[in-house]
DNA sequence: ATGACGATTTACT
DNA sequence: GTAAATCGTCATA
């Protein structure tokens, strides 16, 4: 699959209804599009995801209900974002997919650069010493990665992707029913038990931009 | 008020 | 391979 065209049609509230484990399988080769205030677009094909699935979840933020000002997103509609910070430095994106007060969401891994692919460089030398131009496999690859990448943050979280000016999905025609998807644990899940080896990662196989293989 | 930890990344040995 | 960076969040008191 290639990743080339761009600007086709965003996902509606409709698409993401189907609960975390399927709209996480479904996400890879759509596009996700970042718009800044100065009207540039950003973008990248989806490439790998996880998903949480809340209440019951040992390694979900919303494991037993858990309902704070931080996860307050994550009981909104389907198609709400929830970012969240941490390890003091780094945001990772979610993308909520339940019914109403249903915590659960898939979570984005990695992208593989679409659209404004400088601005996505440059965006992510930012606080480093070198300032000597990544690899385009590093842009992205990596839950904290992309979100640097596309500047997003937790002033983000809780923006309903189908209404959004700065940020949604968009469905990718050249997606197509052959795309071969490999399937795993979820990565830095420690003391979360049984959750922690439950295959609940995918992505793209024999993409160069997904975190790990 | 306090302490432990984290859905990670980077640099270094 | 290992460890440091760095602070918001949450549970406990």
């Amino acid at each position: 699959m290639n990743a080339k065209s761009t600007k086709h049609a965003r996902w509606s509230r409709e698409d993401y209804r189907d609960g975390p484990e399927t709209i996480a399988q479904k996400l890879i080769g759509a596009l996700l599009v970042r718009t800044l205030e100065s009207g540039e677009r950003l973008s990248g094909m989806i490439v790998e995801t996880e998903a949480y699935l809340g209440v019951e979840d040992k390694a979900a933020h919303t494991y037993r209900g858990r309902r704070t000002a931080r996860t307050e997103p994550m009981f909104g509609a389907p198609g709400t974002a929830y970012v969240y910070f941490t390890y003091g430095m780094h945001h990772c994106m979610n993308v909520v997919c339940g019914a109403k007060d249903e915590p659960v969401a898939a979570l984005i891994r990695a992208l593989e650069p679409v659209e404004g692919v400088d601005q996505i460089g440059n965006n992510r030398l930012q606080g480093r010493e070198r300032n000597t131009p990544l690899a385009e496999t590093d842009l992205c690859s990596g839950p904290a990665k992309l979100c640097q990448a596309l500047a997003i943050d937790r002033r983000l979280s809780g923006i309903d992707m189908t209404l959004s000016g700065s940020i949604w999905i968009e469905h990718c025609p050249n997606k197509t029913g052959a795309i071969e998807l490999v399937q795993s644990p979820r990565i830095g899940i420690n003391s979360a038990q049984e959750w922690a080896l439950k295959p609940l990662r995918w992505h793209l196989a024999k993409n160069r931009h997904v975190s790990r293989n």
